[in-house]
DNA sequence: GAGTGGTCTAGACCACAGG
DNA sequence: CTGTGGTCTAGACCACTCT
């Protein structure tokens, strides 16, 4: 453990940290319990209470009263629906279905590759996506990734990418997203853009820019969402 | 105490809250210190801490190690700031001026009376008032708030009107604004809207409605800004 | 019933602010 | 120096989940 003088439950949140992004405890599953970390770091249960308290404030683990702490997968789909009330008559939420139309290689420009953490020129892998709900175009996505990391992306059938990216990130190439930044801003719609999304040109749209990261913080994808501004809603709360 | 079956530290916060909501404990003044509530509460310090962090989380109190345990003050140019990135030449951030153009009174409509929590056509005080930087109009506001709690306002010259309009509350009417819930959304400018911001009809905007409340959650004013949706950004973490 | 996290206590020692 | 909050411990008891 690195011995700073930082507090005792912050370096034990560090370590705990370190070992999810190294994979020794995978999202999805619990972790040790409470006993076996006491005694595995020699420290009092209200320590490291304290640790997984900071993680599970992070949105990283979820504690459950008689089962047990748990690695937390991020809910992207709760992301867009921050911001995009999309609800059938019952009142439920629905997630938009997603279709690759575009996939190939291409060199990072600089907003590509600053996002990515790449040199400007480096292959990217880029995707093109349509995100629909009852054969409605709600989203255009353009999507890059690092091609040393994803290569196996381009050997796929575009049509035999699933619904849900991520999961397919991880399955064929190993990269797990923890979590991501999204800057949100408003522009008008091109003429191709308001065609994919029917509406008219020069209404506005809300455009998403993700930057998609490892546990370990490392930027793995950037993806630019476009999508109609009229059913855009976003609450804030002030204190 | 409410003695529901409510864990102790829960029953803490509600109760302390409650001082603050009756005023007891004033914005900006320290609270008592640890050893005289847990004394007073006849509760272990952890118990006590423990409340008290929750305070803090939903940014209520601020502690400061040494000094005491403080009442916050909502930092409302700090949300503007969230979504509008005005800096001067050094970086630093440049708050709007604030002046009321329009005074009256009127009856509330819908939407103002669903918003401040009374019935159609009760009577509301109505404000409308332009925020301006380098003599720019960056905003337009519409203001409504309960003629019974803000009477006093249509009786003072609309020139009047400090540059920030919750400490005027606080001084004229005894109002203390604790908490704020904004909704935002994008809109196409009016003609009207248009000529006020500098910018064409039918350009994007962003509509901000924020619900005003004191610290016992009472709706106390009803906002509607609109602003040029150029430079809107906004930036959120998923984890 | 066995095992998990959730609540609560009592007290020690440290770090920082301010007279 | 005194008083404040910050960290850490050790252990008791409760509430929930699962078999």
């Amino acid at each position: 453990m690195t011995d700073m003088r930082l507090p005792l439950y912050q370096r034990l949140r560090d370590d705990m940290l370190a070992r999810i992004a190294a994979g020794d405890w995978a999202p999805g599953t619990a972790i040790p319990t409470e006993a076996e970390l006491t005694k595995y770091y020699g420290v009092a249960v209200g320590t490291l209470r304290r640790a997984v308290e900071t993680l599970v404030q992070d949105g990283l683990m979820e504690r459950s009263q008689g089962r047990g702490t748990f690695i937390r997968r991020p809910n992207f789909d709760g992301s867009l629906f921050r911001f995009f009330r999309h609800v059938d008559s019952q009142g439920e939420r629905r997630v938009p279905t997603g279709r690759v139309m575009v996939r190939h290689e291409e060199s990072a420009g600089r907003r590509v590759a600053d996002a990515l953490g790449l040199e400007e020129g480096a292959s990217v892998v880029y995707l093109e996506r349509v995100r629909q709900i009852d054969g409605q175009t709600i989203f255009h996505e353009q999507i890059w990734l690092d091609t040393r990391r994803f290569a196996p992306l381009l050997t796929v059938d575009p049509a035999d990418f699933g619904n849900l990216l991520y999961p397919f990130y991880e399955q064929q190439c190993g990269q797990l997203i923890g979590a991501a930044e999204e800057t949100l801003s408003v522009a008008t719609a091109s003429q191709a853009m308001a065609d994919r999304l029917s509406i008219d040109p020069g209404q506005p749209v809300i455009v998403i820019e993700r930057i998609a990261k490892g546990y370990d913080a490392t930027p793995l994808e950037f993806r630019r969402s476009t999508g109609d501004a009229g059913p855009f809603r976003y609450r804030v709360d002030i204190t």
